[in-house]
RNA sequence: GGGCGCUUAGCUCAGCUGGUUCAGAGCACCUGCCUUACAAGCAGGGGGUCACAGGUUCGAAUCCUGUAGCGCCCA
């Protein structure tokens, strides 16, 4: 019996009771057992520091495409869902809540510290995965992982125990970056490089033997308290003579030497640099060259220490800077000040300078790992999307530098080494020991935790089990696809394929899909302090998780920012109340609910030109949308169901079967609403991956009992053949005819509510003509021009009023008594005249050029001579009736 | 400094392999409609020197080179 939908559609009372049966039903669940082919992603685990953002809807939307259009088409998927513990990220947010406390986290026992981490880390890690399920993310939940579990801790035991025992991982005392506020070390990653406003200080550096001095350049004087040299570039003659000699640190009163070393770069500056080994990277190596001393002279939070001398000891980095250039001046050895623009790194995470900063620190060897990952991206075994990131990741990887994984922290995987408290002994080990095994003294554990990543980069396998050999990783792993942001193809896609390969021995993933980054409309960055980073939460409220879905995808263009504005949402909300609305249509029309039992096979079926028109653009819809899904094209699939549904279905399969519903016999409204019923729950599906929610919904309603729900029905697979190979083309006159006749209607300013009559005049070799003669076209235009009488004539006159249409050849008379407006006529005649008149030059010129009949392909050319006489014939029956006009 | 990308209608963007009345869509705008699915809608309309300059070609928004502007990444 006849449905009854609401007018307008509400995605409130839908979503979440749809999202419950698919959980019941256990749809989601990948079985092992299965003897499907397996599709497999898993989920870049958002971070457990807050919410999701926009970004994640963009990306986990992507996800769930893939994977909902894999479950339709018969695969075993498996999207294993899971977060990430993000651990700088995390340990600052809490710290920051404990500082409006006034407390820090050295008020606390570690243990009870972590705890408190824990408790911020459940709240928002339930947050995070609700807000998936609310956009309808249809992950295997009872896979879900976290990096901190126990499992995946025990992998990233296995690994660096594993690269520890190959000397890949070892321990050094280098510069690295240190961030004070977090107070830890950081990788190279995790620094942001800014062009800032700065000054370069001229010092002056006395000579030992007091023969004058040797001026020096400098971005951070305060550093000047740790220099243990100074440098020339060996082939500058302007120093040579006093290479070897030695100068007077001013304020510090050492003596430290003149040394040549190829790094100094003459330009720069006076050409002679100061050496500070511990507090700069270039400089560190000049000074192993060298062997200077290395002088620390600050604290771990950036405060000065002992070594900097009593004038500024305790002072912070920036106030020992205006000290030191204070005191520069006061002793005369200030030469001059330079504005000067160069770059310096911040922290990703705490947004403040990191300081180069010399350091025990756990690395792991990069080159031997890099070489095979680079390997099967090159050769294609890995494929990105698009491929020029390729090249981004060829470039890093060429260049890799160790990665420094140890981190002065307390939040994450503690590096699993141990130490003897009495002897020196110290080991890497997968279980804690009891006791030294060479001495039997205590042990006790080294107390940094490792980088994030460490533990990210296995999440491929660490989520199925490993190191366990377990029968997931047997039937899951390697995954297909994985969605990511470009901004990590360092931090984690590159760092994932070396750890697969090393320890897996084969490819994480097939392909790698990088997403555009989400802007605000004006194309500036989605940031809390800017606002302009609106909760995804909030918009399925207003908009409906479908809308939000859908909108996303019509604006992400694949491999471009995406600028985004709630506006652009309206599009999305928009076609599914356009959806509902023919789905309601349809459902209206179906007085017996026989008609979604019997089966309909369109190659078996009295079909009208309009319903095989509508299945075979359905069916090349359908094709399309294959087509560019396995290019992973998504914003083009949002855009071919769009112009499909709208354009083609509504606007005029829906309006033209109107007139078979309501009048016409039992048989013929049967076909016709067996075709929109086909056609509509093929759309559904094909929609389905973009919008679950409503089509789940809608579909229902068009399922006989023994058909699955939508979400593991089958995917269109339409093979019908229909028509002809003109059916297509000729249904699009029929088109033209209409709109020609519409548009006429508006521009003679005919009320809309006025019924017109129509004369013909043509021949039978046109196509309009022979069309409108059959009386179920001729019906079409009647009702969609509003037309109550169609007459054909052979006369040589023209009916007189009358506006003048020409249609491939044929010419149509729209009667005008009463309603005749010549000089709207004139105009209308006027302007098409002027448009054919270009168009036919431009052929012509065409036609003219010798080459172009030479050169072209013949059937370019032919087309361009049929393509001119068409436009000329109708050219000369609009100047005949123009002329008739005057 | 090196690499990558972008520049098409007022705005946001399509336009794949050079050729169909190739210059399109959505939003915005204008006109007219509450036509028994939808005013979150229907019908119609105006609007662009395809950043600029060269080149290849019978033919360029599309391919090549250069220039400018914007953005991102790396050093």
């Amino acid at each position: 019996m006849a449905v009854q939908l609401d007018k307008v559609y509400d995605p409130k009372q839908v979503e979440s009771r749809w999202y419950e049966h698919w959980l019941e039903k256990n749809y989601f669940h990948a079985d092992n057992e299965s003897t499907k082919k397996p599709y497999v992603i898993v989920i870049p685990p958002p971070n457990v520091t807050g919410i999701l953002h926009l970004g994640h809807v963009l990306n986990n939307t992507l996800q769930d495409i893939l994977i909902r259009h894999a479950r339709m088409n018969g695969r075993e998927t498996l999207w294993l869902p899971g977060s990430d513990h993000a651990g700088i990220a995390t340990q600052n947010v809490v710290e920051k809540n404990l500082r409006k406390e006034g407390k820090s986290r050295y008020d606390f026992e570690r243990d009870d510290f972590l705890k408190i981490v824990w408790k911020w880390a459940d709240k928002h890690k339930s947050i995070i995965l609700n807000q998936l399920r609310k956009i309808g993310c249809s992950c295997d939940w009872e896979r879900e992982r976290f990096t901190l579990d126990k499992g995946l801790s025990r992998a990233v035991r296995e690994v660096f125990v594993h690269l520890y025992r190959k000397g890949l991982i070892y321990r050094g005392r280098k510069i690295i970056n240190w961030c004070p506020v977090s107070r830890t070390a950081l990788s190279d990653e995790e620094v942001i490089h800014k062009e800032s406003q700065g000054h370069l200080w001229y010092f002056k550096y006395p000579l030992e033997n007091g023969n004058g001095h040797l001026t020096v350049a400098t971005t951070r004087p305060e550093t000047m308290l740790g220099d243990t040299a100074v440098a020339v570039n060996p082939k500058d003659d302007r120093f040579g003579k006093l290479v070897g000699k030695n100068i007077i640190l001013p304020i510090m009163d050492r003596v430290i030497p003149i040394i040549a070393d190829d790094f100094v770069d003459m330009e720069f500056g006076t050409g002679a640099v100061k050496v500070t080994p511990a507090h700069d990277p270039n400089d560190f190596e000049i000074g192993e060259r060298h062997g200077l001393e290395k002088i620390n002279i600050m604290n771990p939070d950036a405060t000065m220490n002992a070594a900097a001398g009593p004038l500024v000891e305790g002072k912070d980095r920036f106030e020992a800077r205006k000290i030191v250039v204070a005191e520069m001046e006061r002793l005369g050895l200030l030469e001059k000040i330079e504005d000067y623009t160069h770059s310096v790194g911040f922290s990703e995470r705490a947004g403040v300078m990191v300081e180069p900063y010399l350091s025990d620190q756990w690395f792991v060897k990069m080159k031997p790992l890099a070489e095979p990952a680079i390997r099967v991206v090159d050769e294609g075994k890995i494929r990105f999307h698009p491929q020029r990131w390729v090249k981004t990741y060829d470039h890093w990887m060429n260049n890799i530098r160790d990665w420094c994984i140890s981190r002065q922290l307390w939040w994450g995987h503690r590096v699993p080494v141990f130490y003897c408290t009495k002897c020196d002994w110290h080991d890497a080990l997968v279980d804690d020991p009891e006791k030294c095994p060479k001495c039997g003294g205590k042990v006790y554990q080294d107390p940094d935790v490792l980088d994030t990543w460490f533990s990210s980069w296995l999440w491929p396998f660490s989520t199925m089990g490993w190191p366990e050999q377990t029968k997931d990783l047997q039937v899951f792993f390697p995954t297909n696809t994985l969605v990511t942001a470009p901004d990590i193809i360092f931090f984690w896609v590159a760092r994932m394929i070396m750890a697969s390969l090393e320890f897996m021995g084969d490819i994480p993933f097939s392909d790698v899909y990088y997403t555009g980054l989400i802007r605000d409309i004006k194309g500036r960055k989605m940031s809390k302090s800017l606002g302009n980073s609106p909760d995804p939460l909030d918009l399925v409220e207003k908009y409906g998780a479908d809308a939000l879905r859908y909108g996303i995808m019509l604006i992400a263009p694949q491999g471009q920012d995406i600028l985004f504005s709630e506006e652009r949402l309206e599009v999305g909300r928009n076609f599914m109340n356009k959806i509902w609305n023919a789905s309601r249509f349809i459902l209206m029309n179906i007085d017996n609910d026989d008609i979604l039992e019997k089966p309909f096979d369109p190659e078996d079926s009295d079909l009208t030109l309009a319903d095989k028109w509508i299945l075979l653009r359905l069916k090349h819809t359908v094709a399309k949308v294959d087509k560019n899904l396995k290019r992973f094209r998504f914003d083009e699939v949002a855009r071919i169901i769009y112009d499909f549904v709208w354009s083609d279905f509504c606007d005029w399969y829906i309006e033209l079967i109107k007139d078979r519903l309501y009048k016409k016999s039992p048989e013929e409204k049967q076909t016709a609403l067996q075709v929109a019923i086909y056609t509509l729950k093929n759309i559904l599906k094909i929609l389905h991956p973009y919008a679950p929610f409503i089509t789940e919904e809608i579909y229902q309603h068009l399922k006989t009992d023994s058909e699955p729900d939508i979400i593991v029905s089958g995917w269109p697979k339409l093979r019908y053949k229909i028509g002809h190979k003109d059916t297509e083309a000729t249904f699009k006159v029929v088109q033209e005819m209409i709109t020609a006749l519409r548009t006429a209607r508006s521009e003679m300013n005919i009320p809309p509510s006025a019924q017109l009559k129509l004369v013909v005049r043509g021949n039978e070799n046109q196509l309009p003509l022979r069309l409108i003669k059959d009386e179920s076209l001729a019906e079409y235009v009647k009702n969609l021009v509003r037309v109550s009488e169609i007459r054909i004539t052979k006369s040589k006159d023209k009916p007189h009023p009358a506006s003048t249409i020409v249609v491939h050849g044929t010419e149509f008379f729209i009667l005008l008594e009463g309603l005749i407006d010549i000089e709207a006529e004139k105009q209308r005649l006027e302007k098409e005249i002027n448009r054919l008149i270009a168009l036919v030059k431009a052929t012509q010129n065409k036609l003219m050029n010798q080459k172009f009949l030479e050169k072209a392909p013949k059937e370019v050319v032919n087309k361009e001579k049929e393509k001119e006489q068409f436009l000329r014939e109708r050219l000369v029956k609009l100047e005949a009736n123009f002329d008739a006009l005057s």
